[in-house]
DNA sequence: TAGTTACGTTACTCTTTGATTACATATTGG
DNA sequence: CCAATATGTAATCAAAGAGTAACGTAACTA
């Protein structure tokens, strides 16, 4: 297992990268499927996307014939949440935290 | 309040900067002292980064004669979590996490 | 088997980002 | 006041990132 998260967050840092993950939330996808909810933008632009999902292990693909069926991989995110976002979430609670919030509310 | 998260996205994909808000956890520090806790790099560089995280609202920034404190906000952060990974946190304890984790380790 | 479908590779732009250097300003302690 | 401290601005540069374009391959299906 992948212990660097340095390219999830890489991977992470990108609006259109974070839609595909969206996307593939309520399911697997074919690479088509996910280029057609991106009208705006190239079939390589998406594919790309993909390939750095792909790359930090947000994505797994498996091949069907000539279809590559991408699916979401959670586990990478957990580890995002339990190793860098659990110690700020201390911070969530505290006193100062609410006074903020009152003052931005 | 700043709705769109995509800068603090960004400014979090950085190593640098997810250091220096490591090193706000534990107290506000004014700019030389985060400089010095990176001696690989210029103080234009570090600067730079804190800049970002300013910009991106994950730090403040008061200035006390010709000292600048920089203090964590952690509120992006839980932010980010609320919106965006907790949705995915419903697949952690999911079935398929399970199979998925089982296959793979 | 011929054409369509699904995806890949390579190469080239353009913009953004991270970092450096040089110069400048403001504060403060002695 | 003056030198050291703390920070800021501007110009520049290299590298990475996002996107497009052109061409190519493998597989299904009618």
């Amino acid at each position: 297992m992948a212990n660097n998260l340095d390219p999830v967050w890489k991977a992470l840092s990108d609006p259109t990268r974070r839609a595909i993950l969206d996307l593939l939330r309520t399911g697997p996808k074919i690479t088509t499927e996910i280029v057609e909810a991106f009208p705006d933008m190239t079939r390589h632009a998406v594919m790309k996307h993909i390939d750095v999902l792909r790359d930090s292990d947000l994505v797994n693909t498996r091949e069907e014939g000539r279809r590559r069926i991408n699916s979401l991989n959670p586990v990478p995110i957990r580890q995002i949440y339990e190793r860098w976002m659990g110690p700020f979430s201390e911070l969530w609670s505290s006193t100062l935290l609410r006074i903020k919030d009152d003052v931005e509310g």
